[in-house]
This record gives C-alpha cells, structure tokens and sequence, in this order.
DNA sequence: CCAAAAGTGTTTATAATACACCCATGG
DNA sequence: CCATGGGTGTATTATAAACACTTTTGG
C-alpha cells in the first residue's frame, strides 16, 4: 500500500451487536458485564475491533460466534457512532449492528462464561458509552423490518403458536395488536404452514403450531403493522 | 489517553457525501474528478478524511461547506462501507451520507473550481471504489424519507408549483404518479400555502406557486408514496 | 360453570387508485 | 381551435381497525 493518506489521522475501528432475543412472551437484549477498563464492571453490547484482514460485517459475525457459537446469525448495520469523546479510553469509531438470535438454540454456557446476561428490553440497566442510543436506533431498525416482512423465523422456535407470534410483535412495536386482525393479516401472507400439532400449555382449547414454509419469499411487499 | 486498546489496529475514517440536488425536472448528483491518487481522474463522490476533534457529522458538514458555501444543509448518514480492499491505497473505512442541496443557493463558482459538476441520476458515469453502491443505498434512504414526508423544502426554490413538486417525487420514486391524486394527497397535509402569484412559464394556464408554511412540522406521520 | 384463548365473520372507516371532466391560454 | 397542464370531483377498490360471536377445555 502507498502513502498517499499519511498525513490523516488513523482511529480505532469497533463493532458493536445489538443482540436481540425473545423468551417467554418478551423481547430480550444480551448484554455482558464488561470484564476491562474503560467502564469495567458496567454492562455494555457485545463488542469488538475490527481486524486488518476482515469487513465490519465479518468482524460482527466473529463476535457473535465467539458469544453465542451460532453461525447463521441476522444481522444489519445500524448506524456508526463517532464522537470524538465517545470512548474516554482513545478514538473509537463503532458500527453498531443487530442481530436477531433464536435463544433456544445458542449456547448459553458459553454465553455465561463471558459474563453474559438476557435482559428484557423493558428494563435494561444503565449502559457503557452511547449503547443506550445504539439499541434505540437498533429498535426502530427492528421495527422497521418486522413492518414489512414477517421477522420470527429468526426469533421463534422451529414451530410456533399464532399467539407466541402476536406477543412477539406486540414486543416489537410496544403496542397492543388486535389478535383476530393479526390472524388474518399473517394468514394472508401465505408464509406460514398450519401443522397438524396442537400447543395445550398456553391455552385450555390448545393452539395450532404454525412453522415458515421454506423457501417462501419472506419479503412480502404488505405492510404488516402500519408505521 | 490509556494504552488500553494498544493491540489493535487503526484504520483512516473518512466521509463520503451522496449529493442530491434537483434541477430542470432532473435529480441530479454532484461528482467531483479526482485531482488526486488513487483513481485520479475518475469521478467519485465528495469526501475527506474525519479529523481528530469532529465527528463524522461535523466532518461531512465542513466538507459540503468548503464546496458548496452552504451551512444549513440536510444530512443523514447512510452506512459505514469498511471492506478491507475497497480502497487500494490503505485501510479506509468511508460513513456514506446523503445531502440535499438546492442548487439555487449553492455557490456554482467553488463548485467548478472543485472540478465538480452536477449529473443526472439517469446517467451516471462510472464510479471510483464503491461509490455506486452508495448512491444506491442513499437513493433508498431518500425514497423512504419522502415516503414519509414531504420533502422539497431542501430540494426546491422557496416558491414552486405542484408540478414541479410532482415532477421531484416521480424523479426521486422514478415512477409517474398521478397528477390529480398527488395534488390531493399533497394539499391534504397542510403544509403549503398557496402565493396569489402565479408561474406562468410551465404552462398555458399559469400554475400557482405554493411555498412550505414555516414551521409546519413536516412530518405528517401520514404516508405519501406508500411503498 | 366460567374464564381465557382459539378461531371466524361482519361492519365501518379510511386510504389508494383510476379516471372523467371542465378551465384557461399561448401558439 | 386545440394541445397542454391546472384544477376539481367521483367511483371503485383495497386496506386498516373495531368488534361480535362461537368454540373448546382445564380448573
């Protein structure tokens, strides 16, 4: 490489994951406690550098491996952060990503041994930095998706009652959704499977499982919550 | 500053701006041919390096201000671009943004001394590194910031018709619309007023000029294209 | 029996779309 | 007088939202 640039100045390159998850009817964040300095002991996004030889996408993707151990991972650039004093420790320019996990399938051993912990959304503690803003912003980027194509597949387990599905939109958009409304709406969009299975631990009559038929274009071009 | 991050690489930051401005029924984008290596005499979108005390905001607002004279310019950023070879002279991670110029208020003479010029969304020439693929995902920032609110303000002069405001939203959805129906949808916002004068030059008739009402908030939280 | 979710159907309101039609006027 | 955009009105269709009602079953 040549030194045409060498008179600008060079800065640390970081990742950090919003790391979205759902359990028991809630929207979840992980989130780990952070084992150095600056901010030691305060809880903060997973994160990480950029390597010389690696994208900020692959950089998101190593992080997310090492913590979870899961390869096939959603993920989306949010948005850089780069104030100057964002980090008190030196000049970090973080790309912050999402990630939507299935929490029944990630190793949650491994998840622990990093001082990991699920957090539901409706009660995080006090954040490193500008995380807080990072998960804001992450937020409305889920909710953007999740109002034009059928999120869950990457959230919920392999099957999955229409009323699991609700409540996971309903933790999406913070917001009541009509449950006979969604039904038809969803139904509509012809991605979902019926499977002859019935759920009976969340409801006295027992609820169809549903499953995403492969290969449906998941984008469906219809508003699915109105923004 | 602490030695905590030490182990890591530094990478240079830069800026790269995807201008939009509107001219004689056209989206345009301003392009600049490099004066400089790597790919001197391509043409490329403007940018510049991130300094130690700004942000990549602030960044992105001196480089419009050194080529445009103009202080008060819409921006927004698009996405970090961070592939380790996108650049062949360094490690360069470039945060895309989006300007909206009007090409009235903007100083046209440091604009050609900066050997830049205005093209045509529908012909673009060729683009250095990954400059193609940031208009393209600026184009789709613009486009879902319209869809949902009016736009216009930074684009067009203070007093326009409804033609010409038709004619901008069908250059950035690049689709016709219809005429009656977008007046309708536009007017039903509240948030033009109607002058007495009238532009007499567009058509027999004589159209009326509308100007942005000061304060309306612009975001009608309706939408205006649907997509 | 009753509460609670499952599942279906109906009604109303609102928004998107298509398009007809008259107006004004410069060439 | 006529082509062109200005401007208004209306019919049709699609979608969102509200909500009524019936079914099922564990406690």
């Amino acid at each position: 490489m040549g030194d045409k640039y060498n008179k600008f100045s060079k800065y640390f390159v970081a990742v950090d994951c919003v790391i979205f998850g759902y359990e028991d009817g809630d929207l979840k964040l992980l989130l780990y406690h952070r084992g150095f300095e600056p901010a030691k002991g305060m809880w903060s996004l997973m994160g990480g550098f950029v390597g010389e030889e690696e994208s900020s996408d692959t950089a998101a993707r190593r992080i997310l491996k090492n913590i979870t151990g899961l390869d096939d991972i959603y993920l989306e650039q949010v948005q850089a952060f780069t104030d100057p004093k964002r980090d008190m420790e030196g000049r970090v320019v973080s790309l912050a990503y999402f990630a939507l996990i299935r929490i029944d399938r990630h190793k949650s051993d491994s998840v622990r041994e990093n001082g990991a912990h699920w957090w539901s959304l409706k009660s995080l503690p006090n954040l490193v930095f500008d995380h807080k803003e990072m998960v804001e912003k992450a937020l409305e980027k889920l909710q953007n998706k999740a109002g034009l194509e059928l999120v869950g597949s990457e959230l919920l387990p392999d099957k999955f009652t229409l009323l699991q599905l609700r409540l996971l939109y309903e933790a999406i958009f913070q917001r009541d959704l009509d449950p006979g409304n969604f039904r038809k709406k969803i139904l509509s969009l012809n991605v979902l499977q019926r499977l002859c299975e019935k759920n009976t631990t969340e409801s006295r009559r027992g609820a169809h499982y549903f499953k995403f038929i492969d290969g449906a274009t998941e984008r469906s071009f219809e508003r699915i919550v109105k923004i």
